[in-house]
DNA sequence: GGGACTCTAGACCGACTGGTCTACATAATT
DNA sequence: AATTATGTAGACCAGTCGGTCTAGAGTCCC
């Protein structure tokens, strides 16, 4: 093995473990199983992670949301307006969760709310996870003229809205909602954006 | 003990479940927890829930949501129109969220997460939860003026926004995105009514 | 009073949990 | 070649898991 390798096994561990945290939660997800899944022995797991479960769900939580944080701000930046960024947002989580079975929503939402009322590590690691997918939109929305504020307010409302509607979806086991209400959203956002930048206030 | 008393055994073992499993998830929540904090010994879960920790799930959901539900469905009737209603939505969750320590959001979208893409009872009260709360809404809306498919449209887009403006706030553990996302949908539907009532197409 | 029924009580089971530990292979450094 | 650092490998630990089981208390009907 060369010393790539350990950083490859860190890696597996870290994508298997957020795979399988984001499908099944913190609590019901044994450190075995994750062994198991990745092929690695529990010597590597404390080797690369001495701080245990927590650390390692920390990370694996910090890791998937950068990942798909990525590719939402690709379908953002390549819209051309409001309307069909958060159309794009919706249409990237929706083709994501029906690939996976309706098993891969959002990465960080199960453990988030598992997680929700304690402070620790992976709280932090899932907070700093949808601050920046919304610094992210908010920007995306001061490029189209959105004043500081309104774009704080809008982003918001894009997320959350996108994010419950995953939520809806994942339970029924039909995408419909997430389209329907994306295209809402950015129908919304987008009248509400050409109001602020011909000059009416918030 | 008279026989009432059993009764009573087996709703406060459902209550205490219910409040365990909304804040640490079903998996990470242990049957001997929830029998500690109520009081009751092993052997009257097993007779009251002859099928084990999923069947107590099942049921521990399906109370909890009819709970709120009923809160919910008293909040949105006392509203004078959509937009008051939305409102009084986000109040209530933001309420008892704050009240809680942020502990207390969506009593069955911990477990609806863990369980999603998997199939069984648990799934299933999950979803019916959902369900009852959408046709109470859907039903408001009808009677402000909606025709029956844009009231499902706007049911599900309220309930949506709501629920990820509940999960960020939870994470963020600040109830401002719950009143400011709300309000902003609340202001959409109505608008959005007005048009429909008035003669306007989808 | 004697069953029958409802419900409580908790000991007990094998399986599994997160975590620690020692042994060892490999690779770079000296 | 010897040493050191980097990782791999898995046996092992006490504690907990969900679930089963038997014993018996309390209440009702006959």
């Amino acid at each position: 093995m060369t010393r790539s390798g350990g950083q490859e096994t860190r890696v597996r561990i870290l994508r298997t473990a957020a795979e399988l945290f984001q499908r099944q939660g913190y609590g019901a997800t044994g450190l075995n199983q994750i062994l198991a899944a990745s092929g690695a022995p529990k010597g590597s797991l404390y080797f690369h992670f001495p701080g245990g479960k927590e650390q390692l769900a920390a990370e694996a939580m910090a890791l998937a949301g950068s990942d798909l944080g990525e590719r939402l701000a690709v379908a953002v930046a390549a819209a051309d307006g409001p309307r069909a960024a958060v159309t794009a947002l919706g249409g990237v989580l929706a083709d994501g969760l029906a690939a996976s079975g309706y098993r891969d929503g959002c990465p960080v939402a199960t453990v988030a709310l598992e997680q929700a009322g304690e402070t620790g590590p992976i709280n932090d690691a899932c907070a700093a996870t949808y601050e920046g997918w919304l610094a992210g939109l908010r920007e995306q929305l001061k490029s189209w003229g959105a004043p500081e504020e309104t774009a704080a307010e809008l982003a918001d409302l894009a997320l959350s809205s996108v994010q419950g509607a995953l939520l809806l979806a994942q339970v029924r086991r039909d995408v419909g909602v997430l389209h329907a209400v994306a295209g809402q959203v950015g129908a919304h956002i987008e009248a509400r954006l050409a109001t602020v930048t011909t000059g009416g206030a918030a």
